[in-house]
DNA sequence: ATCCAGTCTGAAACTTGTTCTAGATTAGCG
DNA sequence: CGCTAATCTAGAACAAGTTTCAGACTGGAT
């Protein structure tokens, strides 16, 4: 059901496999600390043990490497937040609960999410089709919690407004300039368009 | 009733008003043609008549530099809509015209806005007196279109949410990846929310 | 008018992302 | 096994943001 594809082009052989994960795991283990700018390609390149050429080979530049581990971060709570599926009752509290669930592990490595976020919101064209794949992911966990097959357009525009409001409120939140609470506030109020976009709703 | 205040810490002088205007103005000219890549802080500073080190002492960073950036084009932007109020009915309405007409505002220059939204969302802790100074902006003109004089905590909830949404969009239209079709829906659909938190409704 | 502190200039230096090159290694194939 | 193309490595080189510095200039106080 989720999209576990990845881009096959060239079927990469088991060390390339081993060479990517090193440096996603560098690129998360530097970001975990100082945040983007202490993601140097240089450093990830030897916390990896591969040479510089060699990294620009794998990720064409330092935006394509972070959005490729927020990829590799939302996968895993993805299928975390599989596990342990919100318990609300109504679809807006669901979202609003697996939203805030994801918000405290990311509080968790607060520089780590820097580094992440700002590279998705700072990415330009040519990382188009990354970024894309990070929101197609996003918008299956929001649909997940809502428990939705088929949504109308209407919801989906919601779901895409949601989204927005995520990652902004995110930024928001790491460069200290809105609390905790209030992203709470403005994920809860954000939700409630769920109800206003749900079908029953006359529209 | 807005706030038209500057930091006023050192007055500056005439010449010095001067020179910070110029920086400005070849700040916006070259974001008009290249974008964020485009302005090139060795070239700002010879286009503006200025040493590199001034453009520095002025502003610290490219960053806070395309956010004062910002910050001069919307109070353009404000006063240009007090002139011309939207002409709606109901507050939500008035709001997604307010909205979708500065929107238009920058289809005209892609360019110059690519530059400045990508400053906004990239600007770290460093930046945020400025980035805040964007933000209240902003939220008076969405208030503006609402008329409102005292709006209640959940209505200010709302507003932050449809500047979320706002930012967000336009990076997403910016970076292809949405049409202004569906910008434009998305904006309508968290309008909603103003209706949603009027006082009037029952919460 | 003179002097002082702060400002501006021009240029070099430093940092980090990115590109390039020449040679070593590896993978797949006959 | 031996060949060839692709991949990897080490390191230099380049680009643009940022810092630094010595000297020239400006504006205001005495």
């Amino acid at each position: 059901m989720t999209a576990e594809a990845k881009p096959a082009s060239p079927p990469l052989t088991e060390r390339q496999e081993a060479r990517r994960r090193r440096i996603l795991h560098a690129s998360a283990q530097l970001a975990g600390r100082g945040g983007f700018e202490a993601v140097q390609m240089r450093e990830v390149a030897e916390e990896a043990g591969v040479a510089l050429g060699t990294l620009y080979r794998y990720f064409p530049s330092k935006i394509h490497l972070l959005v490729a581990t927020m990829q590799d971060q939302l996968q895993h709570m993805h299928t975390t937040l599989h596990k342990r599926p919100p318990a609300g009752q109504d679809p807006a509290q669901r979202v609003a609960d697996t939203l805030m669930r994801a918000f405290r592990a990311l509080q968790r490595e607060p520089h780590l999410a820097d580094a992440m976020v700002r590279a998705l919101t700072f990415a330009d064209r040519s990382v188009s089709p990354e970024v894309d794949t990070v929101s197609r992911i996003t918008t299956a966990i929001i649909l997940d919690a809502m428990g939705l097959e088929h949504p109308t357009p209407e919801q989906l525009s919601a779901v895409r407004v949601i989204e927005h409001t995520w990652h902004s409120a995110l930024i928001t939140w790491l460069s200290g300039r809105a609390s905790i609470a209030q992203v709470k506030i403005d994920i809860d109020t954000v939700c409630r368009l769920i109800d206003v976009t749900s079908p029953t709703d006359t529209h």
